[in-house]
DNA sequence: GTCGGCCTACTCGGATAGTACGTGTCCGAGTGAAACGGG
DNA sequence: CCCGTTTCACTCGGACACGTACTATCCGAGTAGGCCGAC
């Protein structure tokens, strides 16, 4: 069960836009030059965060990526779904319902070890969904003062 | 991120040999007759739990699996810890020390990212954790209380 | 009848192929800025 | 000098190969029960 790796690119890509703020407008290409990712795959990512609205893409010569939303509204959750996906890790394939030990026709209403694995991923979930973007900022700032101020400065000696 | 399907056929199997108890070992082959599972591939999986230690093996004509400890000391976690590995789903590698943008030789202490995902994923550990096989066990007695006589009785009858 | 040895069937254990998803890549459609020419 | 047109470089978007890990499987090592024969 291990995570893509793109979520971890994703969530460094959005943080550096978020520092960027509106209104600027990034190249993929300049997104992955930062941190030296594969440019064309680093884009695939970023597709299926333009699909989730997280960001926003605008095409053209002067086009590049951007936030869609404040970033205090965006949510790790919001991130790791799109690029992960939505459904669950753990998926319960009813197998207690299968063999001769099925209930066969009464099944029965809820599997206990699903409803087990599932309390334990909305406890992920919940964690993910409680830390922002804005958060992620905050802590940046505090423990790294001088960081958004070398981001904004790099990007725009682009 | 899907998890592994091994891991729902081992949390089943775990909790049938919960509840025959300790004492009587069970093939593989009639463990995975009961969901109607590959055997040998449920086999496989066995052997994990065997290797870290949650079921015990013997070998020989009246061979079979067994809890290695009590229910209430076999956590959800460490069933999938078994099935799935120990490495956490998201690993940090430091891209943000790669490319221009890079600290360079001053390495900054903690991943802004690391830390926030690590910490939606104890969250997730310590669910798993603080649920036993005895839990489990003890749900499945209040809603299905029929279950755990048939479980025993078809063994049983092997 | 009892004891010892042998055999056989059954068990687990690790090493071996097949397949789906994550990884990496490519080229085409679209846009807007800049260059160019005419008025 | 100013305006319209054209060109073109640059952007995103989806479709296409490759590698690794999950899925599925096989056969070998080991054990213990059962059987057979001798005593």
């Amino acid at each position: 069960m291990m995570m893509s790796e793109g979520v971890e690119w994703a969530l460094h890509c959005c943080l550096n836009l978020a520092f960027l703020g509106p209104g600027t407008a990034v190249p993929g290409a300049r997104l992955a030059a930062f941190h030296e990712l594969p440019p064309v795959y680093l884009h695939k990512q970023m597709q299926a965060l333009v699909r989730a609205g997280i960001v926003s893409s605008t095409p053209g010569r002067r086009g590049g990526f951007q936030l869609a939303r404040d970033p205090a509204h965006i949510t790790l959750m919001d991130v790791v779904a799109a690029v992960e996906g939505q459904e669950p890790a753990f998926r319960c394939t009813e197998i207690r319902s299968q063999g001769p030990s099925g209930s066969g026709g009464t099944t029965q209403a809820i599997c206990t070890i699903e409803a087990a694995m599932r309390k334990a991923e909305m406890a992920w979930r919940r964690a993910l969904a409680e830390q922002t973007l804005a958060d992620l900022m905050a802590t940046v700032e505090r423990r790294y003062p001088a960081t958004p101020r070398r981001i904004s400065s790099w990007f725009a000696a682009g």
